[in-house]
RNA sequence: AAAGCAGGCCGCCUUAUCGCUUCGCCCUAGGCGAAGAGGAAAGUCCGGGCACCAUAGGGAAGCAUAGCGGUUAACAACCGUCGUCCGUCAUUGACGGAUAGGACAAGUGCAGCAGAAAGUAUGUACAGGUAAGGCUGUAGUGAAACCAGGUAAACUCUAUGCGGUGAAAUGCCACGUAAACCUGUGUUCGAGGGUUCCCGCCCGAUACAGGAGGGUAGGCAGAUUGAAUAUGUUGGUAACGGCAUAUCUAGAUAAAUGAUAAGGCCCAAUUUAAUUUGGGAACAGAACCCGGCUUACAGGCCUGCUUUUUAU
């Protein structure tokens, strides 16, 4: 099992996160937003993880629920990468207003990665 | 011992598992080891370092500072001291606190109550005086009544200082494209541009301005060895400086420094104590680097002074 979290899966071209706002597909699930996209040819499955300033004011709040997030991420992507061959580029929103509890957090994550994977194949 | 005031310091810890960033070593796509947020990293309010610009010169404007002396790379910061004001003890001093503190004899403005009148002065009563007259004195109101009046955190004046931009600066490498097209202007008789404004100066030709459209948005340096930190010693009332020894102490870039579990510890609620439940602690996240200022801050510790109580 690879729990690993490297820089190269991380979504950081602007060209990508704009493609991704304007042509995602998404679906959510309270507190989480998943967009998505099919990733580009020879490009790994990369993540990246939003919290809006409007919602959280503190930079140290928005900096913990995208650990968190990134944190619950690492634990559960194999059910993504596990089997198919396909790659994706993600971006999970984070939009409610109140802090969130971790555990609560690792259940949703889990259920939007399971809903990508059944959907795609 | 308690309370108050002033100053300074700390601001969760340990272990396990799974991870992130940088560096080093094995020797390669993995493993091992080391290091990894703050006192304010915040606000971006001052001052520097550093870099670039087509010289940065004069005048005006603007901004800042304002007893005196010192510290500093520099400052609007800091230290000392004098003056002024306030408080306490007390009696002409001591202690503590506050203080943007140059000029009102250039001009302009402003001034509650009281008072006839508050800046173009001059009413009443009494006394004196004159050719005549607030011409002179006293009384009365007020902090102040003509005195070169008071007031500049009022305009203003004086002295001194200030070129601009700001790490998205800047340099190099790689990749890609369009030195293409349309319109206008122009090449020493100067288009256009820089300097806040004026003058002056400077740049300037395969150029400049506009239109429509295309490409890139990666890497390295800048960038963490520095007005550095710690200890000792030494000069100075102090701010701060000298010398010696030791140390290397985050370096990310869609932005690492974390998540989970257990225990300790702290706080809140419950309770006779125990226990149980909740929170992880307050304020808050480095972004080129320093020196200050300002603002936010749960809880704890230390020092000094004052008061009260207890003991001697």
């Amino acid at each position: 099992m690879n729990f690993r979290f490297p820089k190269h899966e991380k979504l950081k071209s602007t060209k990508t996160i704009e493609r991704l706002f304007a042509q995602g597909k998404s679906f959510s699930k309270f507190p989480l937003k998943l967009i998505f996209l099919p990733q580009e040819l020879e490009k790994p499955t990369q993540a990246s993880f939003a919290v809006p300033k409007r919602s959280f004011k503190s930079a140290v709040d928005r900096n913990r629920i995208k650990r968190q997030l990134r944190e619950a991420y690492r634990l559960h992507k194999p059910l993504i990468i596990a089997n198919n061959g396909k790659n994706f580029a993600l971006i999970f929103l984070y939009f409610s207003k109140d802090k969130p509890k971790y555990a609560e957090l690792e259940k949703v994550m889990a259920t939007l990665l399971k809903k990508l994977r059944d959907e795609t194949t």
